[in-house]
DNA sequence: ATAATCTTTCCAGTAACTGGAAGGTCAAGG
DNA sequence: CCTTGACCTTCCAGTTACTGGAAAGATTAT
């Protein structure tokens, strides 16, 4: 099947999937004899593994390690485990950063006025 | 004064102080006659004014124009609270985002035993 | 045959810096 | 006076993960 076909069938862009290809994330099966990229069951699925593990925020190259755990039979569970528990770890220290970012913000956008007037307890915080 | 004491007072690095010069968002006071950047008590406000607007997330545009109602006497309180607001909307958007992925997350990495077995429920989830 | 819709590669741009090279400047010590 | 070290300058490249667009070839439909 052809890359748009595979991207469809992926949930991904075709300029992701050619990028994907690229950066020998994954590459297409094969190519047609007038140089199309070729894709079939296993390297969509490949693609489909990227995109999931994207939306949990991982790295491209976290993604390679998990691409390659995914296809290693060898694998070991504690493998996978530490590297999802560093992007947990990671979120977790991002919400705290947020929530301590929401809640002075918050308080700042309330205590404000948003009137006419250039008095500003925003611009008093910032300043 | 040189760079490097505005930067410090200022809290930003050298580097991150020249970049903002460079795209005229906080340019410096003068020059030496040696082509030295040399900044004064007002330019070191702005530098600073823009760390903490970095620090809540503005980007540097958000941040060009908090800096340009910050200088004007006849901004409305109303403008400030407009650009704060939406910045807040975001943070809260992003807040929900993480909150799923990490509950998602946090289930799958609970659940894998992290053994030396390959089974694993991550990987599963994601292929 | 031709037009529309693919596909390819390559180049550039995004956001907000950061690192490093090559070279000029300045103050202090010998 | 000279040198050393710590400044400073500009310019170029790299980061992350794509995304947009141009030029040109391939395929499909009418």
């Amino acid at each position: 099947m052809n890359i748009s076909v595979a991207s469809k069938l992926a949930g991904l862009p075709v300029k992701t999937v050619r990028y994907y290809a690229d950066i020998k994330l994954v590459e297409a099966a094969s190519r047609s004899n007038a140089g199309y990229r070729i894709y079939n069951d296993v390297t969509v699925r490949k693609l489909t593994f990227i995109r999931r593990s994207r939306a949990f925020g991982f790295t491209i190259e976290e993604c390679r390690s998990l691409l390659g755990l995914y296809q290693d039979q060898n694998r070991t569970s504690a493998e996978v485990k530490r590297i999802a528990s560093k992007r947990l770890e990671e979120i977790e220290v991002k919400q705290r950063e947020l929530q301590a970012l929401r809640d002075e913000l918050k308080h700042l956008v309330t205590t404000c006025l948003g009137n006419h007037r250039p008095d500003c307890p925003i611009i008093d915080y910032l300043g």
